[in-house]
DNA sequence: GCTAAATTTGACCAACTGGTAAAGACACGC
DNA sequence: GCGTGTCTTTACCAGTTGGTCAAATTTAGC
């Protein structure tokens, strides 16, 4: 029962958190070190590990409110609602999530690129659960005849992979865009795209 | 005139560089370190410096060496093909690079993630330069009617953001498709949806 | 087979790494 | 205003880090 929970606890933790954010996002797991999070976070290192045990406790707390974040708006996806609409909405919201979070998408790519060491049960428990779930939904609205035929699977990798890649290559985009906001026209040619894709 | 190179020391300049590769794309830079490169290349740490000065001499011969790679196929697209056709091809060639190089992109990708410190002068110097004259190329073929209106660069995001991620995120592809190869369905997948897109 | 250059090794270093121990400072209910 | 539990700091440690150096060994040209 950890109903104890300190006002500076809540605080601090919220601190070390968003510093560790930050740290871990721009350098990995391996890269980051306590001292840059501690620095990050205008805390000692030994009071750091006051409120966490160790850099992978930090990490794991991240890890598990991304995942949460991550995953609800697949949950929350209405079969019956139409097909496009319901895909482009989805697809919108994520896209709006790299704009509004991008360092937790970092943290996520990083964490994945170097073998999802931390979470690899979760991507072949939990996520690939959820993800057969909604290809069945989408292979209902096919069979239905209410939206082109698509491989679901494919469909969502391609929805992720575009939506991550305004968060994760931040400075490539803006280097050859320049002054321009990405996500302006990044929405209008996601949502063209995948009206044609999925509409007919 | 560096003339003079040794079968040692190209030899042993490969064996560091495909080393180097293989931890540096797991770990990115920070992560790194120069005794996991010595035990993977076969040959003791001061060795190892005896063919590259440091840590970053080795991670810059790498990302040279990819740069050149990667920006080959936009140089060599043709303006005077057909529109659709020469696009399609351009995102199969860096599907099938994904495929046949991952760690290259993953080197790449989490280079990029990390905010670029070692390339960022090339992102938005060539990178840009070429891409600005690809972006315009497209346009011509836009008010020319052979093809239909997209965004130039946000179309080769697109085509970035999908391949790449077939190898960077490749545990998790893997971890929601299990036995399946992921690289047939997504050719199929990319071809249908950039036709669709681009064609009118 | 000899010599000079190229290559490899082992011993070493200062800075940094994640983490600990213990003592001191602080907050708060009474 | 005081005691108790919470919080913070200082000092520290063993292992790792990128990198150096001089000596030993191997190679290549003759």
């Amino acid at each position: 029962m950890p109903k104890s929970e300190t006002r500076i606890q809540k605080k601090n933790q919220a601190v070390i958190l968003a510093a560790g954010l930050k740290v871990f996002s721009q350098f990995g797991f391996r890269g980051s070190t306590l001292d840059m999070i501690a620095k990050e976070a205008g805390l000692s290192k030994p009071n750091m590990l006051y409120y966490f045990a160790s850099k992978d406790a930090i990490y794991r707390a991240l890890l598990a409110q991304l995942l949460a974040d991550w995953l609800e708006p697949i949950y929350t996806i209405d079969a019956d609602g139409d097909p496009v609409e319901v895909i482009l909405d989805y697809a919108k919201r994520k896209l709006a999530m790299s704009r509004d979070y991008p360092r937790e998408s970092r943290l996520f790519a990083n964490e994945v690129i170097q073998g999802a060491p931390h979470i690899g049960d979760v991507l072949s428990g939990e996520l690939r659960d959820v993800i057969d779930r909604l290809a069945e939904v989408i292979d209902g609205w096919v069979a239905a005849g209410r939206m082109r035929p698509v491989d679901p699977y494919h469909l969502v990798f391609t929805i992720w992979s575009v939506t991550q890649h305004y968060a994760d290559f931040d400075v490539q985009v803006r280097a050859i865009l320049g002054d321009k906001d990405p996500f302006v026209g990044a929405e209008q040619h996601l949502e063209d795209m995948l009206r044609r894709l999925l509409r007919d």
